[in-house]
RNA sequence: GCACCCAUAGCUCAGCUGGAUAGAGUGCUGCCCUCCGAAGGCAGAGGUCAUAGGUUCGAAUCCUAUUGGGUGCGCCA
């Protein structure tokens, strides 16, 4: 298998430091900041030095040779205090970007160490239309699973629906309220029950948030729904028939909105799923004195002699005897393990639930049923309006997510509409495109933001073909399909790629650096790494494209057919790194 | 009160093991289309990296304190 450069460079850079006795992570080859003076540099020298006690230029001095030796490389100098810089060939360059053309994964690696993965995002509640907030969660959730499973980790995602607490049991009264004669409701009746669901998703929107509110207010109205619930839980079967048709009605209105922005899932289990096993798992851990009594509530203590702060205990059953999210939680890391065996679990879920993980994963490693370091949290920050607090409406209302998607559609469908090149569209083609790039607006807008800090949401930005945005790398893309159209109607084919000036140089560079993004944007479980790597790319493209005539008539047929192969080289980067963040560039726009 | 996260250009944000002159985008100024998609490119101005100490040959990055902003802390999820 063919690496990139930089790890090329790494490997021969970290042998000659073990040569010399010292620890090879100080061979660690990185991009040049230096642009002009060289390719890649090493700053390991300084470190190992001081840590030796040695020259760090006369230890520059002994590494370099090493390097040298290395055919990719052109010189290896010694700079400043003891920085190596590194000078690749054209030949190394000109193969790297070869590589890049026909090697399947487009120069990207797989992992090291694969690992059985369950990604658990989304978190969608059953009833509840998703908001801005669930942007994030879908969209960063479902590029770790794409991330990962290109990087050859065996992934399972799960939309993991909340469809067990209070709400369903308001929602069960509100409907009571509003239909009471319906079969559901009758103490006896144990079935069968229509099949035809008596709500649609309007009916739901309507009514939770107003079951919601009432039950805040209104204490005997609130116990209602809590005692509904814990019917539920208990199998109450007019009640269990009904939330069936409450997850019915709202998956299919959350597959529309999943859809326009092209999230996926696995699984679509929810809460719901794992409640055949809480009962014999409560049961298991009291038998083992893992759970205890506690004012009438049932409890796992979860604190350490070493916490600087309070810890309350894990609620496994409430004093109702009812059970909330840290038994579904709990219960289905069980239904997990029995399942599907993974390695590891990551919850990609807003950071605010933070302190509740910490309880989950504390919990499941005391009960022995996966080790804490092998659950992560990916939190992420919220998604503020312009004064920089959580996004609202003009009304001072959450905005739906699927009124979003509406929106992101009409702003990129008006903005192709003020381009010329649209024109001779039909209508369809137009509103393919328009999807294309409201899609590819609001998912790179959310993913080149670091995971975990806030950001502002500003949808005429996001839309926007000039900038870092989701549109502008469209643009390159198609751009570039443009080109190799032209290119294929002329007969004009792509040949070996020879790299030459220093725009091919800088863009081959950039090529060089997808495999290193894919690692940290994977180790880091961060997808703005690989944004930041697009975004790069398609910028380096644009700065050969400008200086580097390709279809020219005065450019000679082996020049050409050589911009050719860098153009299918970078077109085959950009688009498989922009499938990994789910975004996908038409033909034209 | 305790714990966690954050503070970088007018604005929105990057900055991997501590390293050379802190980078993008946007906005502003000036250039570049009689055929490759100008939705682009090139150049310029713009920063005491919140503040004060400390570690180090070297700090936006590590440590401590302070200020300012966000979030969470037993039966809602």
């Amino acid at each position: 298998m063919m690496t990139d450069l930089a790890a090329q460079l790494a490997g021969a850079c970290l042998a000659a430091f073990e040569a010399e006795g010292l620890d090879a992570r100080w061979g660690a080859v990185k991009r040049s900041d230096r642009p002009e003076l060289a390719d890649f540099q090493c700053n390991g020298c300084m470190g190992a030095a001081k840590q030796a006690g040695m020259n760090p230029r006369e230890l520059a001095a002994k590494i370099a040779p090493h390097i040298a030796d290395n055919v990719a490389v052109a010189r290896v100098e010694v700079a400043g205090p003891g920085f190596l810089n590194i000078v690749v060939t054209d030949a190394a360059l000109s193969a790297g970007a070869e590589h890049v053309r026909t090697d399947d994964k487009a120069g990207g690696q797989a992992a090291f160490a694969p690992e059985k993965i369950v990604v658990d995002y989304g978190g969608p509640n059953v009833a509840k239309p998703m908001h801005v907030g669930h942007l994030r969660a879908a969209v960063i959730g479902d590029t770790i699973v794409r991330l990962l499973r290109f990087m050859g980790d065996d992934v399972t995602g799960d939309v993991h629906l909340g469809d067990w607490g209070l709400q369903m049991g308001l929602l069960i009264i509100a409907v009571m309220d509003e239909q009471p004669d319906l079969p559901y409701f009758e103490t006896d009746n144990t079935g069968p029950f229509p099949t035809a669901p008596p709500v649609t998703m309007d009916d739901l929107s309507r009514i939770y948030p107003s079951a919601s509110r009432r039950s805040k207010e209104d204490e005997v109205y609130a116990k209602r729904a809590q005692q509904a619930v814990a019917e539920m839980q208990a199998g109450r079967a007019g009640y269990r028939a009904l939330l069936k048709h409450f997850i019915n009605v709202s998956v299919a209105a959350l597959k529309v909105d999943y859809s326009f922005l092209d999230v996926a899932f696995d699984l679509w289990k929810g809460e719901s799923d794992v409640d055949p096993l809480i009962a014999p798992m409560v049961a298991d851990l009291k038998v083992r004195n893992l759970a205890r009594l506690d004012d009438g509530a049932w409890i796992i203590d979860i604190a350490r002699d070493e916490d600087k702060k309070d810890m309350p205990p894990f609620m496994l059953v409430n004093s109702r005897g009812a059970t909330g999210y840290h038994a579904t939680d709990l219960a289905t890391i069980v239904d997990r393990v029995e399942q599907i065996g993974p390695d590891r679990i990551l919850y990609v879920v807003d950071a605010r639930q933070s302190f509740h993980f910490e309880q989950v994963f504390r919990a499941s490693e005391k009960v022995g049923l996966i080790a804490q370091d092998r659950l992560e949290h990916l939190g992420f920050g919220t998604v503020n309006g312009p004064d920089g607090k959580p996004f609202k409406t003009r009304e001072g209302g959450t905005l739906r997510l699927a009124d979003l998607n509406t929106l992101a559609l009409e702003e990129a469908t008006k903005k192709i509409g003020e381009a010329k090149l649209s024109s001779d569209m039909s209508a369809e083609e137009r509103g393919v495109i328009g999807k294309l790039v409201a899609r590819a607006a609001l998912r790179f807008a959310d993913l080149q933001n670091q995971r975990t800090t806030n950001y502002v949401f500003d949808l005429d930005r996001f839309t926007s073909f000039e900038g870092k945005t989701g549109p502008y790398l469209l643009y390159a893309a198609v751009r570039i399909k443009a080109i190799l159209r032209r290119a294929a109607d002329n007969a004009h084919k792509a040949g070996a790629i020879v790299v030459a000036s220093d725009e091919e140089r800088r863009l081959v560079l950039a090529l060089d650096g997808f495999a290193l993004a894919l690692r940290l944007a994977r180790d880091k479980r961060m997808p703005h790494y690989l944004c930041e790597h697009v975004y790069g790319l398609a910028q380096a493209f644009s700065t050969f494209y400008a200086a580097c005539p390709i279809l020219k008539q005065e450019v000679e047929p082996g020049l050409r057919a050589s911009r050719l192969g860098l153009c299918e080289a970078v077109l085959k980067q950009l688009e498989t790194g922009l499938s990994i963040l789910g975004i996908t560039a038409p033909e034209r726009m």
